[in-house]
DNA sequence: GTTCCTGCAAAAGATTTGCAGTGAC
DNA sequence: GTCACTGCAAATCTTTTGCAGGAAC
């Protein structure tokens, strides 16, 4: 993602919160301003290091409510990978979404987008008859420095 | 699923283990018979709760031991809906496998098996050229009652 | 008798909440 | 000055672990 997708980004959050009517504030700043740097998901207590590694030192307590905020008004996306706690990770302004491959053996997260398998899942909800809303597509494999 | 299935898997739990060396105890035998008699995932709560009901109090340590157990030899499935709590069912001995779609206004889980979901993952995997172990798809929308 | 299984209680982690103080506008 | 935001501490909830007694073989 570009530099300009990044501070898009981060535009996009000041805009919808103010129009919603919530304020700024610091910690809302830095975990924006960390996400928007950040390529892949993150979980609350990762985001917490981070910052405290750069030297704002940041409450969990306010984390959790500042990814909460964002989830609720569409700007992040929470996803978990089975290790008992959740992950987040910034939405694209345009909708645009992915999945991920979580590698067994180093943990990482690889992000991919694939049109033929949102066909796939299009196809099945209409065999299904049912309404979905979203879907995810977690894969459990190798990544390809590990595999 | 009848009750063929059932009693099967019941009778395949009993045989791995077995072979593995395990002994047999009134905890992991209520269990297996609860999970075999259940269509849809359940968490160890829910297990807990279905138990006493029974009549049948169990350990929620026991619980997740035997879960764990059940797990580690292929004989039942990990799985997360996102809610923070992890929901167990039983594995087809044959292999196959299915996924779910999560229910957001009754929350219930609705299992469903799809070929064309199948192979646009296999040729998902072969393009991005990396080793995929098992994959998870989770739908979220209405059911079919609910929709 | 030895080994595995179980229950209880305590511990460990992640997440949420109450509250008082701080900061933005 | 008001209202939102933050940090701390405590609470909640799920899951794991230590240990002692009990059951299976």
């Amino acid at each position: 993602m570009s530099s300009t997708d990044r501070s898009s980004w981060s535009e996009h959050v000041r805009g919808v919160l103010t129009s919603a009517g919530r304020g700024r504030g610091g910690a809302r700043e830095r975990i924006v301003e960390l996400l928007a740097a950040e390529p892949c998901a993150l979980s609350a207590v990762e985001i917490e290091e981070r910052l405290r590694e750069q030297g704002r030192p940041t409450s969990r307590a306010s984390i959790y409510r500042v990814l909460d905020l964002l989830v609720e008004h569409g700007l992040a996306e929470r996803l978990t990978v089975g290790d008992g706690q959740a992950r987040f990770e910034r939405t694209h302004p345009s909708g645009a979404h992915h999945h991920h491959l979580v590698c067994e053996q180093c943990g990482c997260l690889v992000a991919f987008h694939d049109p033929g398998l949102e066909r796939a899942i299009d196809r099945l909800s209409e065999r299904l008859g049912v309404r979905v809303q979203s879907h995810d597509v977690l894969l459990h494999g190798a990544c390809e420095q590990c595999g």
